[in-house]
Order: structure tokens, then C-alpha cells, then sequence
DNA sequence: TTGAAGAAGATGCAAACGCATGAACTTAGG
DNA sequence: CCTAAGTTCATGCGTTTGCATCTTCTTCAA
């Protein structure tokens, strides 16, 4: 008998929790982070992606932190000089952050061996055809909730309260 | 041209990764975990997966979180009356674990709300089928995690150092 | 133009975390 | 046996996190 809808997105989401908790766990055991913890190297690699000086609460939707900490941790990565912040010239409250060229040296180190453990845990469990499926479904989970946010239609049905 | 097996591998897990920490921030904002942060709840959570009494260094392989900070999670949770801890039988080290009857009503009653949003999340994202492929994918990737760290295969090549 | 509502970041403070280590027990080789 | 190494869980301690709140600046309606 087929499992309803709802039991399997939520079948889904477990392995998807279930498979992120056990890579992450075999990561972090990984001898290789020198002094930058996984949390500090997931803004640098964030920092890295975007060319230009992103704004904290752009940071902040990728990474899995609150703003408070996230605001602290960046100050932190700013007095070991990994991260630049400037004012944001058009927006007098905001702020815009950058790598510095130390910035960018420990992530493309940490990032280089990094990525040699994320592919051998990757290919060890999936054929090349799996990591594109894997790839794409991913990428429509998350940006099916970045609408969401961006546009406020969260409460578009206010359940109770 | 086609991106190499390695780059593949490591988009599939950044993918991977930005869902989860973009459904995550969604599920963290709901209004809807009254006084069991996500933390505990994933604790709960796997305790009601398992029947039996489970050993905190098997909760730990499925919870992110450091030994030290798994015990004393589980101490809070014991002293709030939702987890039971006993003594092993077999192994004078270890230790028991098991949801108590409020434990587990307290899992209950969040988890069913928590469905709704993950079930809510997933649907709006992905087709039945799609989630059938989500959820296959990373049961392997999670399998070929579970093996290394069970055989200590993990220093097979020790790359350098 | 102006005043209220909203958004971006920073800060005080208690709670929780990770690392290093310790204590209790088990396992295995001589 | 019996000792050495390994495993499980707990604890001391400094660091980091989250919640609530504040400040500063922007936006928008009157």
C-alpha cells in the first residue's frame, strides 16, 4: 500500500536530515579545519561564492545561525582579519562584508582539502547520474522556500493563532 | 562541458546543504515548538524512532551534536521528566535511554504540527516521484557514511600528514 | 514634510556548546 | 589471570549561541 503525500515528504525530509547529520559528523571528525571551526568555514565558503560585498542578512539565509550570533561571529572574523566590513554606501543602517585576501587564502586551503572528503563521501554512495539528481532536487527544495521568505507569503493561510 | 566527477559531488552536497539549512531556518521561525528547542526535539524525535531503549552514543550518531553535549542534554531532558535513563544490564559503562509517557506525548503533539510544515515545505518543491528519488538518494548517502565509521575503514588511504 | 512602522545590526545576559580530561568499565594479548 | 588499550559517559572551563531589546536608519502614508 502506498504511503500518503504527506508520509513521504516527510520520509523525505527524515533521510535528507538522517544523511546530512552523518556527513557532517564524519567531516568534523576530519582533522584538516587548523583553527577555522565548520561554522566559521560555512561563512567564509559563503563569502566566497558572491563576488562582490554581500550584506549580513544575505549571509544569514544560507547560514545556520541566528543574527545575533552570526553579527558576533563576523566581528570575530573581522578582528582575525579573515573578513572586511564596510559601510553600506546606500543603505546607512547596513553593512557590507568581503573577504580579505587571508580571508580567501584559509578558504580556498580548507576548502581544497574539504572538497576531496565531500567527494569521496559523495562518490562512495551515488553513481554520477544520482549526484545530478540529488543536485536538482535540492536545488528546487530550497529555492521552493526561498520564495516563500523572500515574498512573505508565509502566512498565506495563518493556520491558528 | 561536462563538470568532473568531483565537482559534481561537491555541488550535489552544497545543494544539499543550502536546502537544509533554508527549510531549517523555515521551520525554526514557525510559532510552534513552545518550550522544546529543535535540538531536543530531534533528540525526542529519534528516541520514538527506536522501540526499545537505545545507548546515548547511538542517539549520537544521528543527532549533531558532541558527546559531552549530548549528555547533558539528555540530563536536562531527564530532570524535565520526558526521558528516562537506566543503567545497562550489560555494559556496566553504558547507559539506557527511553522516552517516558510525557516524553513521548510531548513528541507527539510537536511532531504532528512539525508534519504539517515539513509535509507543507516538500510538497510545494517536489512531485510524489521526485520525493521518492529525494528520499532514495540520501538513504544511500547516509548508508555509505554508516559503514565507514562502523569498520574504521575510515584511514584507508590517509591522504597526507 | 513628518511621524509611525519596519528593517538592519549590535549588545546584555543566561543557557548551551565544544574541547580536554577524568572516572568507570570492558576487551584483548601475553 | 592480569595488565594495557579501548570504550562509554560525565565534568571543568572557556567560548559561542539564542532571546530579548536597543539604536540607527529607511520607508511610506497622511
Amino acid at each position: 500500500m502506498a504511503r500518503s503525500e504527506s508520509r513521504l515528504a516527510n520520509d523525505a525530509w527524515e533521510a535528507l536530515l538522517t544523511a546530512h547529520a552523518r556527513l557532517m559528523k564524519g567531516f568534523a571528525a576530519e582533522d584538516m579545519w587548523d583553527d577555522i571551526s565548520m561554522r566559521e568555514y560555512d561563512v567564509l565558503y559563503t563569502l566566497s561564492k558572491h563576488d562582490g560585498p554581500i550584506r549580513p542578512v544575505e549571509l544569514g539565509r544560507d547560514v545556520l545561525l541566528s543574527q545575533p550570533a552570526l553579527s558576533r561571529m563576523v566581528e570575530r572574523l573581522v578582528d582575525r582579519g579573515l573578513v572586511a566590513r564596510a559601510a553600506d554606501p546606500v543603505d546607512g543602517r547596513g553593512v557590507r562584508l568581503s573577504l580579505t585576501e587571508a580571508g580567501r587564502g584559509a578558504q580556498r586551503r580548507i576548502g581544497g582539502r574539504h572538497a576531496v572528503d565531500v567527494s569521496r563521501a559523495v562518490k562512495r554512495a551515488l553513481t554520477e547520474s544520482e549526484m545530478h539528481q540529488l543536485e536538482a532536487l535540492c536545488r528546487k527544495l530550497a529555492a521552493g522556500e526561498r520564495l516563500i521568505q523572500d515574498d512573505h507569503f508565509k502566512s498565506e493561510q495563518e493556520p491558528q493563532r
